[in-house]
Order: C-alpha cells, then sequence, then structure tokens
DNA sequence: CCTTGACCTCAAGCACACTTGAAGTAGCAG
DNA sequence: CTGCTACTTCAAGTGTGCTTGAGGTCAAGG
C-alpha cells in the first residue's frame, strides 16, 4: 500500500488533474490562460502540472463560492508559492484576508435570513403592528404584509 | 409630515423604482422582459409600476445573493402576489423554502471558514503533525505547510 | 405652447466563465 | 511500429445578466 502506488505522481496531466480537481480540461487551460495556474511542458508540448496545482485549483472554487472573480482568486494565490504548499506565515497573510470576506458574506446572509424568517417566526400574525419589522410605522402601504422583511432598502449613500 | 408626501406615489415610474430599488432602469425592463415584476402602462405607453413591485426587486437582489439565477427567483415569486403584500401563509411557504437554502449557504461558508483558520488558528505551527488537519496521516508531498486546509477534494461520486 | 428630461423600442454589445469543434500531435500499450 | 487515446492550438460559440446606442415619444414646468 506504500510502495507501489503508481497513483500520485509528480507531474499531472491535465487529464489527471481534470479527474481529481473535479473541473473540465478545458476550463484549467482556461485558467492556466488567466495565469491562475502553471504548467510545464514536455518535449512533446503537453501540459505537465505539479501537484500543488490541486490546492491552486480548489483554492480558485472556494474563492469563487465566496463571491470572487477569478481576477481576484489570482491577485490572492499571488501571494501563495504556484510550485509548494505554502508555510504557515505565508498562509496566515493569505487566509486572514479571506476569513474577513468569508465573515461578511455570512454576516449578510444571516441578516437576511433574519428579514425572512423574523416575522413569522415572531408569531405575530397580524402583522401590521410588529413594531420589530416595521419600525417607525412609516408604511403607507394598503393590505397585510410583512413589509419591511423585503423591501425598499433606500442605498441613499 | 403625514400629509403633504408627495413621495411615495401609488404607481411608480421606471426611473422612481429604479431610484427607489437601487436597480438601473434597464434591468429594470429587462426584469420585466423576463417575467420577474409588471407594469401598467399609461395612455402614451409608459410603465408605471405599482409599490409592492419595490418588494419583488428587493426579493430579486437577495434571490441572487443567495445563489438563485433570475430563472429561479421568477419560479420562487410565482407564488406571491404580484400586485399586493403577501399575507402570512403565502409568505411563509415561500420564506420556508428560502430558510432551508440561505442556511445551506451559510454552513457552506462556515466549512469554507474552518478549513481556512483552522490550523493558523489552532496555534499549531509544525503543520505536518496536525492530527486534526492531517487525519490518517496520508499526506505523500515533501515541504511544510497546511495540506489538507484547501486540497485534492476527492469528488469520487 | 414649448422645451426639456424622462421615457419608449429594438438591436447590438459586453463581461465573465467557460465549452465546443476542427484539425492535428504526443505518448504509451501491445 | 501500429494504433489508440489523450493531448495540442485556435477560433468560435454559449448562457447569464445586464448596458449602450440610435432614433423617436411622452409629460410636466414655465
Amino acid at each position: 500500500m506504500l510502495a507501489i502506488m503508481k497513483e500520485i505522481p509528480d507531474r499531472l496531466t491535465i487529464g489527471e488533474l481534470s479527474a481529481r480537481s473535479g473541473m473540465a480540461a478545458s476550463a484549467l487551460r482556461y485558467y492556466e490562460e488567466l495565469g491562475l495556474i502553471s504548467s510545464t511542458r514536455t518535449a512533446g508540448g503537453q501540459r505537465r502540472y505539479a501537484r500543488a496545482t490541486l490546492r491552486r485549483v480548489a483554492f480558485v472554487r472556494a474563492a469563487q463560492q465566496v463571491g470572487l472573480s477569478l481576477d481576484e482568486a489570482r491577485e490572492a494565490m499571488a501571494r501563495l508559492p504556484a510550485d509548494r504548499a505554502p508555510n504557515a506565515r505565508e498562509w496566515s497573510r493569505v487566509a486572514r484576508r479571506w476569513e474577513a470576506r468569508v465573515e461578511e458574506r455570512i454576516a449578510e446572509l444571516q441578516r437576511l435570513k433574519e428579514r425572512l424568517g423574523g416575522c413569522v417566526g415572531c408569531g405575530c400574525l397580524s402583522l401590521q403592528k410588529c413594531r420589530l419589522y416595521n419600525p417607525g410605522d412609516q408604511v403607507a402601504e394598503r393590505g397585510p404584509g410583512p413589509r419591511h422583511l423585503i423591501e425598499d432598502v433606500p442605498l441613499s449613500s
């Protein structure tokens, strides 16, 4: 189990990287074109990726989940070594920026969740009167309904 | 303050809706084309929106944040009345589906956050040995670094 | 009434993130 | 050495979510 693992080769073909990362080969070529990942070439011109590339691809996927563009992901990764795993110092520099972003996004969603569930959750079914979600009572609309759950964010800045 | 509020008219022009929703007028026309919102027309053919449309636009924005496409947003809103605020029953039906989605997304991000902060946060700087993030010790790569923070999700399904 | 700014339609364009297709080459198993 | 699959490049196409521009009309203040 230790000796004969001809899987996990040192340099991955694009097909192997694709299989292991879950990204289409075309997407990986695209990423390389954008400078998100890099490869060496064989004598015949085929790409070979360092295994660390797997981590970079995963990083990109994660970045996209947080709402970063590929360009922003590239910027973030510029601080990480391309060909080896990052050390603690390198990693924490990058991770800290990320955490802020992730937390921001989590907070955003939690606010949304509150607005969604609030009135229904608070059990007040005569929704017009709910001070919690009708602050200042400045709702001028007829008809029942949890007006302030989703509505009219001023955006006055 | 109650009498002379000629703001908050009953039917909004596209410009007013744009200003109050923060969406460009072109985007609102696009939404209307897709059936996300609707309008009546003046004799001259200009759009006039019910104020409830403001809520629908906000709903769309929120939906996008959660990762829904405009098409999915339209589907979700199909269960809400187009021209008035939803009542509690109508609202809770829709909100419940949403909450699941939002929570799912929050959970996703929190998992990501843990993977990001984990090793750095746990204070273990000789990262090779960290059992927490190096489970089973099956890492075959040279060099230091928090390998399992971001790497090689098998995706074997 | 007249001007002016907000509105109208329709077609085209754009940015992002890829995918697809054509035509050809590399590399490995037998 | 053959044959087959995985690879190569380059150009063009796709889907989503809009924006822009041309050419024209509406509606409200002066």
